[in-house]
DNA sequence: AATCGAAAATTCGAGATCGAACTATTTGTG
DNA sequence: CACAAATAGTTCGATCTCGAATTTTCGATT
């Protein structure tokens, strides 16, 4: 039974990093109030982490997300009334993005269901841990990122 | 302006391990033959790998797909006449997932388009460092996987 | 042997995701 | 100024993804 290529460390890293993110993924959704997903959380996460009034451009590229798609989460986010669509005055092209007070609520209720979890994480790892990880990773981004 | 949840380590982490996920997802999909996604792609290394004769089940957990999900992109790959579909003679409940040589010759393809790409990363990074960051990612891994 | 509960797979509906094509606006250049 | 190229956003079609409900088959208990 000789070595398959599912041995080689890089494979390995690379399926256990899409273990991770799946297992993120689908445990921050189940713990999300009801007619929220994950997507929508995610855009709420950044408008509140970065400050409102970005252009759904700007959250796009942060999210890696494309425009398409985002235009989808925010059509419904806002058909929700959880943010806010501005025309950007300068640039007729653009437009600006705010939380609303209801979305800034649905997003608070949010935080506090993975609250938990998170402090859990805290315990069960030192941030010592997380920063060592960090260069590698961010090393491995890059270079996928740099070589199209 | 004071520090950020952004700046812990931890988030910083889970926001690499998003990012690499979506530039292999995207790099690797972007170099498939025409007609092949990225999920097709996965069942059929799966079954490459893993070697044929495994059940639907199997697959949808090594892939961390639902059943439902796999059932879909199954269908697909039949239709496209990639895989031979059999039922099991012991469990009449169960299938059995081969390849044909249609799909062996469309997986060929799709690796030897990867390949060039994988080669540059073996170059770009060692064996070592991908070893030395898996332990870690195992871990948080497991621990994700452990607490529901 | 009859039944009940678990297991494997499918169907269905809602939402996400991508890329390509399209519209509208702005910017740069002659 | 005119017009070409770039930019921001939307629309559309195909596929993926999930969860819930359903069907079929198996296994164990009685």
């Amino acid at each position: 039974m000789g070595a398959g290529p599912e041995d080689h460390p890089d494979v390995q890293v690379f399926d256990e990093i899409r273990y991770i993110e799946h297992l993120v993924r689908t445990t921050i959704s189940r713990k999300l109030p009801v007619g929220l997903t994950y997507p929508q959380f995610e855009v709420m996460n950044l408008l509140s982490r970065r400050g409102d009034g970005i252009s759904p451009l700007e959250i796009a590229r942060a999210l890696q997300m494309t425009k398409s798609g985002l235009t989808n989460t925010l059509q419904r986010l806002h058909a929700r009334k959880l943010i806010h669509v501005e025309h950007c005055e300068n640039d007729g092209r653009r437009k600006v993005i705010w939380l609303t007070p209801d979305g800034r609520a649905a997003y608070a209720q949010s935080m506090a269901a993975i609250r938990p979890k998170m402090e859990d994480l805290r315990d069960g790892f030192t941030q010592k841990e997380f920063r060592d990880a960090l260069p590698f990773l961010k090393a491995l981004r890059t270079w996928l990122g740099e070589k199209p």
